[in-house]
DNA sequence: CTGAAAGCGCTAACAG
DNA sequence: CTGTTAGCGCTTTCAG
């Protein structure tokens, strides 16, 4: 187990330096010494040390993610991106779960740096993050993704938000619903705050009053969700529609939906943002707010790459559109029986 | 960027090896001097080079995990608890994604071999992974999960495939279905040939005989479901219920279920492998077999720990079981009505 | 209790 | 074209 440069220069009867040059492909080796230098490494089972590499050259080959959960739909796609950038680089992915947790999304910071990895997409916990800024300061290039960063302004790569939110419920009003109920996420991400903000926005631009008690924030669980939009359908004043803000949440709710025996679309309006692959699935197949997750991951990866490779320009920020997704959860409302 | 050791002894006054006791935590360290050492690193932001400690120590804090692919949803609550136990120890999760492709599975083999990781869990393409192989060889501790690999033998958790499907087909024709399609995934995966085995199972033990025409394999995607389960539906003898062997499938299988104008539950049974949250959320909820998907992941981690602290006995495989969620898509098929 | 010194496996000048 | 040498940042004997 784990034979060394030395041990295959001995083999090969030539130099330490020359078995490093012909394995790190440097021209100026003879042919016939580097095709003796090969074989001896196969012969070995030699296998580069990636540590003392990096060690020596102060590059590395690993970057990092720090993901608030790997669980989350909307998530998989965009670390899968990632990794295939990365991959197709010749580079590994250390995965990190912060959870919307900061200690760990410092915590993670830490451990990235103490690894040397070469560059970090962070989708942080708060805007505020300490965990971009700990990185950065390090001299790590990071990207932010899904969420921006205040601390430290780096590159980023998130959705208009506020735009999304705001068209899918200016649909949903467009339509005929008038108490639009809001389920929202954790406001320390400012991805929950800004749909809320085009949920206000919506409601503003059509001169449409908002009902505060339809309104249920920082909502963590698919169950929370439940629970909030059970009591909200059970309430003397129900919604006649749903917003929420991330597909972890409408599961919860569309289970309330469930047991209170109203039907989606002719009962109850429903939108929510991400599009996972299950809302068309459904009975009454769901209007969503999409989001370009696959190239989010992309784009995210290759701006770090592009850091990595040692362009210094200016932050640039990148802002995806999304897509609002019409279907059935959310036709026209008939408008109320004047006689019964 | 990047204070060193020596930095900080020079700053703290003290000697290069006195600061690397402290900062390790050994003892035989006067107080005082520990805490001018700390607070010197503190001064300096100092962050110990992992790289340099794993070169000398031969110990590393990152593992590695070769899984098919983080999109299936089968696969994210495993990583997740990978990512959770090995974070629990101080350690990194550098995560592949294989798709089931040999040659990508090796070649990240090879990558973990390099960066030195302290040991990894595998979900190998094939029984005979080469990947699993080269990592033991390599001399880095290995534990396949959700599937074994014959090429060595090594720590294993997996569930009870054949006893899984076996379960739910069995409980189909129990219920009154007689002609069931069977919609499997790639044969080179031990998981989608111990199912297929299961059902065949499941026929045998009951007499009833299976239809050959109904049984399609080496399924990818859940479009390649779609299609399968489309042509099935119209052909000339459609089956009256459908197994598929993972939820990627099942999501395919019902897209065309709803197009054929199907009702899920009174005209076609449906059962599939996996139980995804959204099973429960369609009009008639999915009969699943559901997989402890989280335990998977909690235990492959923990067999790897137990092997990195040591552990040099024999190789242990942990079988799993699946649990057969009833529920609203296998309701009993009434009798073929005798008179119109 | 603390310092000096020898490497871990590798690369990158610098000589030959 | 090839060999020698000096470290990268750290731990760890071995002396004091």
């Amino acid at each position: 187990m784990g034979a060394t440069l030395k041990d295959v220069a001995q083999h090969a009867g030539v130099s330490y330096s020359t078995v490093s040059r012909v394995l790190s492909g440097q021209p100026h080796v003879r042919p016939e010494v580097a095709a003796r230098v090969r074989e001896a490494a196969a012969a070995l089972g030699y296998v580069p040390d990636g540590r003392a590499r990096s060690l020596k050259t102060r590059r590395a080959t690993v970057i990092g993610a720090i993901v608030t959960d790997v669980c989350q739909e909307f998530i998989t796609p965009v670390v899968r991106a990632i990794e295939d950038v990365a991959s197709r680089r010749g580079f590994a992915v250390l995965l990190a779960n912060a959870d919307d947790d900061e200690g760990k999304e410092e915590s993670y910071a830490e451990l990235l740096l103490q690894e040397g990895v070469a560059g970090a997409v962070v989708a942080a916990t708060g805007d505020r993050s300490r965990a971009a800024l700990r990185l950065a300061q390090g001299g790590v290039p990071v990207v932010a993704f899904d969420r921006r960063v205040d601390a430290v302004d780096v590159d980023s790569v998130t959705v208009d938000n506020v735009g999304g939110a705001c068209a899918a419920v200016s649909h949903l009003l467009a339509a005929g619903y008038r108490r639009v109920a809001l389920l929202a996420g954790l406001m320390i991400a400012g991805t929950a705050r800004m749909r809320c903000e085009g949920f206000e926005a919506a409601h503003r631009r059509t001169g449409i009053p908002i009902n505060r008690g339809l309104v249920v924030q920082e909502l963590r669980t698919s169950d929370e969700a439940a629970a909030a939009a059970a009591q909200l359908l059970e309430g003397p004043r129900p919604p006649d529609a749903v917003f929420t803000t991330n597909a972890r949440l409408a599961a919860g709710a569309l289970a309330a939906v469930r047991s209170s025996g109203l039907r989606l679309g002719s009962d109850l309006g429903f939108v929510t943002f991400d599009d996972p692959l299950w809302t068309r699935l459904l009975e009454c197949p769901l209007t969503t707010v999409a989001q370009p997750t696959y190239d989010i991951g992309c784009r995210a990866a290759e701006a770090l790459f592009r850091r990595i490779d040692g362009d210094a320009g200016p932050p640039v920020h990148e802002v995806l559109e999304t897509s609002l997704q019409v279907r059935a959860s959310t036709m026209p409302r008939a408008p109320v029986p004047v006689s019964q």
